[in-house]
RNA sequence: GGGGUCGUAGUUAAGUUGGUUAUAACGCCGGCCUGUCACGCCGGAGGGCGUGGGUUCAAGUCCCAUCGGCCCCGCCA
């Protein structure tokens, strides 16, 4: 036994055969993916990372292999030698990237079994509850393990890239101090330090800002960074960011080397040429033309606003509207009228989620509208809606009349709905955008103060700076992000780097100095020591991987990602621990 | 914190207004078969319907609770 593995080694994998191989001799070493016993010869599809090649077992090329080769069940592990022979004519097969050939085996080793697997890999619709309890055997699934090669190379790109660009690779603290603002912290208790806690980092800005005092020039980092929130299809509690920061630099410097790490990235895992540079939108465009800050700029069904037209409407709800400050918007579906009554009810219930009370619609006919609301509006109002909307026989237009922020959520999730729903999107154009100044702070309602947008050590625009205590909700931020098909891929801006700069933004945001202090000390100290003007961005590159792989989940492009509830069905992550381990660490469950 | 949806053999699903031994396909096991590639043919085993209560003469079907998967809102600087 063992003439496998240790004598005879691997000459191929199984996928990359062809026929340029033929009559050659090879050991190959696999999983059976399938077994097809004819009683007489049986033929086996042999699998690897690299493919499926079907292996021949003849009973006339030797009775003890061929007896052997009867034992042989699914996913057991296989080492065999053999020749390698072009199919007969007629008995090749299309369908496999290796189909022209297949191997006679002359020696077979039975290496490992295998029970019976829990699913085919075939099948595409299994519960993902079976499928990352069994993760090590859903990862078998070439689907799968493709999206994990792509990710590899996405990553080796990444690296070769900014190492040709002079950056130099750091690695941050993980185990690192709990920063109140933002998302929730993973927390970890110290043993040593008792009743104290170590944070695991959200993103390691504050070190990468550090490492731009101490003089680095061009940093970056594939890290991994936690945050303790809810999950979502395309959000996990870690997930791993390109981090980038930059010395003595703007915005349109950092713009550029970003979008050639996008250029090589593409044209190395995809082989598609970027156009550059990549399109730019300002925020206040984003929102207002598509009702979000990460649009996808892939179709048309732009947002149009009509309240000027509406405000002394006929149409009380609008005029009630307009009076109270809200805005009436709308977009037209073109051509849409095929959607039927129901359809059009279902669309309001969807608006409802993002707080619509309503969906005012209208199919524009050669003459007149099919609407609910057409006998309330006036000539002119109908006249200078299509006018503005481009209304022409067959198009669906769609209102909602409410506060800005739930026009343009319900409006901005609506178009992205029709378009799935009327297939509009080409699924081969790679929407890009940059979306530029942004607000430096929004209000929050829950705490009655205005917070960050990006984070609190992102630079004003300067000629913002007077707003800071008049209009803090106008100043606009130097920051940027890179939206790819409607998903926000990366996102940095221009940090302070004066600490009279900084101090007037946490005063802005409500913080005293003794807060901030305590909050982000180390950092409003080093920038008192010659920190030189920077700025970065950090790339999602699970979200990255997902848009290039057109993978629905995240978890299709993470090795062994967590459920919903956050939880590992693998090793049952989270679990209890002892109560030995608990006390050392002084704690106590409540 | 909230809304929606799902949970029935190993897997994927079907199970009408509650009613005899809970279906099917694939998979699995055994037999036959020398060219298939979702091989074919014959035969067989396998679950008591996520879990715990309840209503009922009777529950996979109704009610309550609970656990879990997925999608979404809030949240995610």
């Amino acid at each position: 036994m063992n003439q496998f593995i240790s004598k005879d080694k691997r000459t191929h994998y199984c996928g990359n055969l062809s026929e340029s191989d033929n009559g050659k001799e090879v050991v190959l070493m696999g999983w059976v993916h399938r077994r097809r016993d004819h009683g007489g010869v049986i033929f086996v599809d042999l699998r690897d990372r690299e493919g499926i090649i079907q292996i021949v077992f003849n009973p006339e090329e030797g009775e003890t292999v061929h007896s052997e080769a009867h034992k042989i069940r699914s996913e057991y592990v296989l080492a065999v030698k053999g020749k390698v022979r072009k199919r007969p004519e007629g008995m090749t097969n299309p369908d496999l990237a290796t189909g022209q050939v297949e191997v006679l085996v002359s020696d077979l080793e039975i290496l490992n079994e295998s029970k019976t697997p829990p699913f085919s890999f075939d099948d595409d619709d299994i519960s993902e509850n079976i499928r990352l309890k069994y993760r090590y055997l859903d990862l078998r699934r070439p689907a799968i393990q493709k999206n994990l090669f792509l990710r590899s190379r996405l990553a080796s790109v990444t690296r070769r890239y900014f190492e040709e660009n002079g950056f130099i690779e750091v690695e941050t603290p993980f185990l690192t101090k709990s920063t109140p603002e933002g998302a929730r912290d993973y927390l970890v208790p110290s043993r040593i330090n008792k009743g104290t806690f170590y944070a695991l980092p959200q993103s390691p800005q504050i070190f990468k800002q550090l490492l731009m005092v101490s003089g680095f020039d061009r940093y970056y980092q594939i890290v991994r960074c936690f945050r303790d929130e809810d999950l979502r299809a395309d959000r996990q509690p870690e997930f791993t960011q390109i981090d980038v920061e930059m010395s003595f630099i703007t915005e349109e410097d950092i713009m550029q080397m970003m979008e050639g790490l996008m250029a090589s990235i593409f044209k190395a895992c995809l082989g598609k040429e970027l156009a550059l540079p990549l399109p730019r939108l300002t925020y206040a465009d984003a929102i207002s033309r598509y009702g979000k800050d990460n649009p996808d700029i892939r179709f048309g069904l732009e947002i149009r606003d009509i309240t000027d037209i509406v405000k002394n409407s006929g149409f009380k709800l609008f005029a009630e509207v307009a009076a109270q400050g809200g805005v009436i918007k709308a977009i037209n579906a073109n051509q849409a009228s095929r959607l039927s009554r129901k359809d059009l009810d279902g669309l309001a219930d969807f608006v409802a989620i993002y707080g619509a009370r309503g969906l005012a619609w209208a199919k524009v006919n050669a003459a007149d509208w099919t609407s609910p609301i057409f006998k309330f509006l006036k000539p002119e109002e109908i006249k200078g809606i299509g006018q503005l909307l481009n209304a022409k026989e067959g198009d669906i237009i769609f209102f909602v009349a409410d506060t800005p922020k739930v026009v343009h959520d319900s409006l901005g999730n609506l178009r992205l709905h029709l378009a799935r729903k009327l297939n509009l999107i080409d699924p081969d154009v790679l929407g890009f955008t940059w979306v530029t100044e942004f607000p430096l702070m929004d209000y929050s309602e829950a705490e009655k103060r205005y917070v960050s947008t990006h984070h609190p050590f992102t630079s004003p625009f300067l000629e913002d700076l007077h707003l800071m205590t008049t209009d803090p909700g106008k100043v606009r931020a130097r920051a940027y992000d890179l939206v790819l098909n409607g998903s926000e891929i990366g996102g940095g801006s221009i940090r302070i780097h004066r600490k009279d700069i900084q101090a007037r933004v946490f005063s802005a945001l409500g913080l005293s100095d003794e807060e901030a202090r305590l909050k982000f000390g180390f950092l409003l100290d080093a920038l008192e020591y010659g920190a030189p003007p920077h700025g970065g961005l950090a790339f999602g590159l699970d979200r990255l991987t997902m848009i290039m792989t057109n993978a629905e989940s995240i978890r299709d492009v993470i090795a062994f990602p967590k459920t919903q509830k956050a939880a590992c069905l693998l090793s049952d992550a989270p679990s209890k621990v002892s109560i030995e381990q608990l006390m050392e660490l002084s704690l106590k469950i409540v």
